[in-house]
DNA sequence: TGGGGAATTTAAGCTTGACTTAAATAAAAC
DNA sequence: GTTTTATTTAAGTCAAGCTTAAATTCCCCA
C-alpha cells in the first residue's frame, strides 16, 4: 500500500505525546497508535479533521502518497 | 465537516472525464460522485493511492482541511 | 536497576459507513 | 431530440474504523 502516514514526523515538529493528541482530539491511545504506525486501511473525515485542527496542518502533512515504481506507466513520459 | 474534496479541480486540469477515471480505477461511477461532491464521510486508502496514481498528485490534492472560524482557539497566539 | 509513564499489541465487539448494483432522473454535449 | 455523462436514491454486503480491556514492551531517569 503506497500511502504513508507520516503523523509522528508533525508530532514531534508539535513536541506533543501521543498521548496527549489522544485525549485532545477524542480518540484512543490504541487507535492512534495504529493510524500512526500505518496499520489501518482508511480514515473517517471526522478523525482527520481533528488530527488537523489539532496539529495545525493539512491532510497532505498526515498522509502521503508513495508512487510505486511499478505503477510509473501512468505518467506521460517519453 | 471541514473536510473539503477538491478533486474536480485535478480531474479539469487533467482533462479528464469522471466516468473515465472510474473506470481507470475500479470504482464504480456512482461512489466517484458522492466522492467528489463530498457526501462520503470517510476514504479507504486503498481507493485514494488508486486516486493519486490515476491522476498523478497528493492525497493533499484531492482532500484539504477548512478550519473552522470557530476552532481558531487552536492556535496559540496573544 | 527498578519503577512509572508512554507506547504497542492482541483480542473481542459494536457500529458506521465505504463501496456495490440497479434504476431512474437530470444535465450536458453534440 | 437522442446519446452520453452525471447525480440521486435505494437497498444491501461486508470490511474495517474505532472502542475498551488487558497484557506486554519500551524508555526514561533518579
Amino acid at each position: 500500500m503506497p500511502i504513508r502516514i507520516t503523523l509522528d514526523e508533525v508530532l514531534a515538529r508539535k513536541g506533543l505525546k501521543a498521548k496527549q493528541l489522544a485525549e485532545q482530539i477524542g480518540v484512543s491511545q490504541t487507535h492512534l497508535s495504529l493510524f500512526r504506525s500505518g496499520k489501518v486501511k482508511g480514515v473517517r473525515f471526522s478523525t482527520l479533521s481533528k488530527l488537523c485542527m489539532a496539529l495545525g496542518c493539512a491532510p497532505g502533512d498526515l498522509i502521503q502518497y508513495d508512487p510505486d515504481p511499478g505503477d510509473l506507466l501512468t505518467v506521460d513520459e517519453e
